[in-house]
DNA sequence: CCTTCCAATCGTATATTTACGATGAACTAA
DNA sequence: TTAGTTCATCGTAAATATACGATTGGAAGG
């Protein structure tokens, strides 16, 4: 990058979506969001036993995810628990949703 | 990255979701597909009079929204001009949709 | 044939991402 | 105090992403 993106102007709803897509944008991470986001409440010791990757590296994806607001930690020594940011998560939902469903069928013609 | 992935296994749903998030994680491409799924089916001529980016760069972000399979492209010469891949758009939808509904509320009273 | 126009591709430079092992910090238990 | 456990952070290396100008390719028009 020889310039940044800083001379460009987008909408806020533009950067937040682009944000939240960039967190989901490793399969790793994906997988994390469906454990977390299932019934299971995972410790990151759970995550490291299902997910064969070092430690480190899932303590850095969880550390994106958490950067992107879409979990949040809980500290219960000597382990610390992720859960789903229910109001960020419902707050992605919602623009995803707006986002995809503005697609007008039939606009042009292709 | 010193190793590939492909040690690991991920489902077809979690490959599929993070590739269409990897192409929705630039706020310029969330720009392009939203002018494209707006009434104003564009020629790339139209991008690069909106987007204040080199005309390669734009090139490029097309490129990208192209083989995740977003958009489509129809050649009109001299120009060519891009669609919403409506049917993939749909697909998307559908992933984005059940991924975000799979959040168990209440499930660890986090 | 030659030029013009439009878009893709090439070549390149820089920034970011991704992964690992090693180390550090904080708490527990003996 | 001394280990031991758990997770974050550091340092590093390799791959990928991003942006630009320059060039190429193809069609239309003179």
């Amino acid at each position: 990058m020889q310039r940044t993106l800083s001379d460009i102007s987008y909408s806020t709803d533009e950067v937040a979506l682009s944000a939240i897509a960039k967190a989901l944008s490793h399969p790793v991470r994906i997988k994390i969001l469906r454990l977390l986001a299932g019934e299971a409440c995972c410790f990151t010791g759970e995550l490291t036993s299902l997910i064969p990757m070092a430690q480190s590296t899932i303590s850095q994806h969880l550390k994106a995810l958490l950067e992107a607001g879409l979990i949040q930690g809980e500290i219960n020594p000597p382990k610390v628990k992720y859960c789903i940011h229910r109001e960020n998560w419902a707050k992605a939902q919602a623009l995803f949703g707006e986002f995809f469903a503005s697609e007008k069928s039939g606009g042009c013609g292709c």
